[in-house]
DNA sequence: AGCACGCCGACT
DNA sequence: GTCGGCGTGCTC
């Protein structure tokens, strides 16, 4: 039998099938979908099977080395989806399979040098010798660290045939293993009991524990649960009355905590008439793709659940992507409380090996249920019921490296196989999705109260430039300085919210106007109070804060714009007494710090959560009753077309976080554009108004969703080399392209250079181009050579979502 | 990716 | 005349 494999060298020589013959004693086990080890030139490579064959057209064909799995960890689903992916997201099929599977799945490769006979140690070499006298092979890595001189008589040594190369290909896999004992035999318990002599009544203990439970438990559980010690179990295992084995485990990151069981809620009315279209779905066996527009606190989770429910009862399983967990435990928690032990979680906070073994329950059909970031889209279920997407319009939706896709894309994919529901749900859908809502390509469905006739808090805007003029220098504005106040007085809860990380966003000298700027990045330095340095956000460069201008040494170089130290140092300054929480990358980087923090925030032991972007989703809390966005135009002025739209999504998010309970919410935002419709509508908690508004410019300007939009991005440490480069695919976009589609460029990308290369870009504006995939790969053939070697790199998105 | 093959310049 | 630079092409 032939297996056609794709191996894993992500080049564009190698992108497509090689045949290998399967071996007789491998052919029992060999399926579609299975990883393999193949022989690949000189060395092993892993590989996967996409097909099978009875006959080849090629003379000599290679034997498959090793089998990985026991089962097929690509199903004939997934298989398909990858090859959906690879024209969808331009990338190669290695590339998109290695994406839909756990990082520990993915094979290391090591090369060592092996001497081939100890006796003939003599014949390599006398330099190579001290290598070779105690062991016969050594890591190649390390030699060649050590000893680049001694390269040509390895290689020398290799063609004689007294050394050998060998390449190994290993799998990343571990499973966490476990001692655990059990009854030698459990019928004999009760007679070893009486065998046991009067002075031994602590094993004698130990063995009424087995005669209940007379199934194998881990050492350290039985310790706890028949009270018992190290040297009493050794004992017994001595007296063969029990045997210990190692068994091996899941790693389950929610072991230590228990989850109350909650069950359904009674539904509100406008909550039933939601959910009736979607169960009618679900018993008709439709694809179908739902739009949920709910405002904030609307029940949205409560409609997910009970969706849920009802696919499981058909036997069937259910996705559930959102943002990204580890920022929304809350989300987690309700999942788990309902679902139980029929739950996975997916999130970047977990380990390697942590992910994998939630992998593996899904895999294995232990769980119902996966809760997941983006990646969990790819989730190996079998028999797909439900696909829910929660705060559809997030960016992190859109993976922005290889492969660059959607999220959503995926799902609806997904769910058209298995002919099931995809669920977006909302309450600022992006413009994209909200369109095709109106246009009747997806159902929408709306829920514009909050349950339990919670009213949305109020919202004020305040002119900074207002402030300014009054005498107020400080980051707080008057009203919000008097609301926090009032709060910390009546011991309610406020979320402050600042976008901007660090001390200050940047460093200038009074004198001359010199901005203090990384050396690698066309970006300007942060100051970090706590480490006192400057720090470049895209490459983590890092240098002291100068005394004075490195451009005209005076010494009046100071901070402007404010981060969220800065926040936290002016909070204690004029709020003297205010216990305050601080929530961004840099407090949170340790791994459940992120719960931690909110935790405290929970229970109470500080006044002000300040934070980042990360405390505008999900966060439920009953005792915030104001919200204070600082700079609300901070991100209203960037070079990016969807700027108007994320601040919108951004501060109504924010917004939603007060009074999502029986206290009433207030929400200040301070800007310096209080005219602008982005800021404006949120004050009125009108999305419609804001996407009529927005659908304009958009229209205006020939933005998605009017256009589709596809950047082809070059970077290259040399700048004339990333202009020649990028102006010979531009003219041939234009020439290849319709005159229908609109070819921008090249122009500098937003941040011209990034880790010393610069970046250079195409902006291709298109409604209908057949070619378009062919054209972006035949951009990449050209390419091939040079981008292979690694200096210059192209990179091609279709519907990019941040323009940077 | 990794490696072999092969074609030009600077050495014994 | 040979050694070795890295451009080019191939891997079932």
């Amino acid at each position: 039998m032939i297996v056609k494999v794709v191996v894993d060298v992500p080049t564009g020589g190698t992108d497509r099938l090689f045949d290998y013959k399967v071996p007789v004693h491998l052919l029992p086990m060999i399926e579609i979908g299975m990883r393999v080890i193949v022989p690949f030139g000189p060395r092993k490579v892993q590989g996967f099977v996409i097909s099978t064959s009875e006959e080849t057209e090629l003379e000599t064909v290679k034997e498959i080395a090793e089998i990985l799995d026991v089962t097929p960890v690509l199903t004939d689903e997934l298989l398909q989806l990858g090859e959906w992916l690879t024209n969808s997201a331009i990338c190669f099929k290695i590339t998109a399979y290695q994406a839909m599977l756990p990082a520990a799945l993915r094979a290391k490769y090591k090369k060592e040098i092996k001497l081939v006979d100890q006796n003939r140690i003599l014949e390599i070499p006398e330099e190579l010798r001290v290598w070779f006298e105690h062991r016969d092979v050594v890591d190649w890595e390390e030699f060649k660290s050590n000893h680049v001189n001694l390269l040509p008589l390895i290689k020398r040594a290799i063609s004689m045939g007294v050394l050998e190369a060998v390449y190994v290909v290993k799998d990343k896999v571990t499973y966490k293993k476990v001692k655990v004992v059990e009854p030698f035999c459990r019928e004999d318990l009760s007679n070893q009991l009486m065998h046991l002599g009067n002075r031994a009544a602590k094993q004698k203990e130990v063995i009424e524990y087995f005669i209940k439970f007379p199934t194998a438990v881990p050492i350290t559980d039985l310790i706890e649960q028949a009270e018992t010690t190290r040297g009493t179990i050794k004992a017994l295992i001595e007296k063969n009355v029990l045997v210990e084995k190692e068994l091996e485990i899941s790693r389950d990151p929610y072991a230590n905590r228990s989850f109350k069981r909650t069950n359904p809620l009674p539904l509100t009315r406008n909550q039933k008439k939601v959910i009736e279209p979607i169960y009618h779905t679900i018993e008709n066996q439709k694809h179908e793709t739902f739009l949920i527009h709910g405002v904030t606190g609307s029940g949205k989770t409560e409609i997910y659940l009970q969706s849920i429910s009802k696919v499981i009862g058909q036997e069937k399983e259910a996705i559930v992507l959102v943002p990204e967990i580890s920022l929304t435990p809350q989300m987690v928690q309700r999942f788990k409380e309902r679902f139980g032990s029929l739950v996975a979680v997916l999130h970047s906070g977990l380990s390697v090996g942590e992910k994998y073994d939630e992998w593996r329950k899904i895999h294995n059909g232990s769980v119902k249920v996966v809760v997941g970031a983006r990646s969990a889209v790819f989730a190996p279920f079998k028999n797909i019921g439900i696909i829910i997407i929660d705060e559809e319009h997030e960016a992190t939706y859109k993976q922005e490296e290889n492969p660059r896709y959607h999220a959503r894309d995926v799902a609806i994919q997904r769910a058209s196989y298995y002919n099931c529901p995809l669920i977006l749900g909302s309450a600022t859908p992006s413009l994209e999705t909200y369109a095709r809502a109106k246009k009747g390509v997806y159902k929408l469905l709306s829920m514009l109260e909050r349950v339990n006739d919670v009213t949305l808090p109020t919202v004020e805007i305040v002119d900074m430039r207002e402030e300014l003029k009054s005498g107020n220098r400080s980051m707080f504005s008057k009203l919000l300085f008097d609301k926090l106040t009032d709060r910390i007085s009546r011991g309610e809860q406020s979320v402050l919210f600042l976008n901007r990380r660090g001390y200050s966003t940047f460093v200038m000298c009074r004198d001359c106007g010199y901005v203090a700027e990384c050396p690698h990045c066309d970006i300007s330095l942060t100051y970090h109070q706590t480490s006192r340095l400057l720090k470049c956000h895209y490459c983590g460069h890092q240098e002291n804060m100068p005394k004075t201008c490195s451009s005209c040494n005076s010494e009046h170089i100071r901070f402007f714009g404010s981060g969220t130290q800065k926040v936290e140092e002016e909070i204690t300054k004029v709020l003297p007494g205010a216990r305050v929480i601080r929530m961004d990358v840099d407090t949170t980087r340790k791994k459940g710090a992120h719960e931690k923090l909110l935790t405290a925030f929970a229970q109470g032991k500080a006044d002000i959560l300040l934070g980042t972007q990360m405390i505008a989703k999900g966060l439920d809390f009953p005792n915030i009753t104001l919200v204070g966005v600082l700079a609300a135009d901070s991100m209203l002025h960037l070079p990016d077309f969807r700027a108007s739209e994320r601040t919108f999504q951004l501060l109504t998010q924010v917004s939603g976080r007060a009074g999502r309970h029986k206290l009433p919410g207030e929400v200040v935002i301070q800007t310096y554009t209080p005219e602008h419709y982005s800021i404006d509508l949120v004050r009125q908690h009108d999305y419609i108004a804001f996407f009529e508004r927005e659908m304009s410019v958009r229209k205006l300007q020939n933005y998605p969703p009017y256009y589709f939009i596809t950047i082809v991005q070059v970077s290259h440490p040399e700048i004339t080399k990333v202009i020649e480069v990028t102006e010979r695919i531009g003219s041939f976009l234009r020439r290849s392209l319709s005159d229908k589609a609109i070819v921008l460029g090249p122009v500098a990308s937003p941040i011209a250079r990034i880790k010393d290369r610069y970046r250079y870009q195409c902006m291709i504006k298109y409604k209908n181009e057949p070619t378009l995939l062919a054209v972006l790969k035949e951009i990449n053939e050209n390419y091939k050579r040079e981008t292979q070697q690694g200096t210059l790199q192209i990179s091609i998105d279709k519907n990019p979502f941040v323009l940077m």
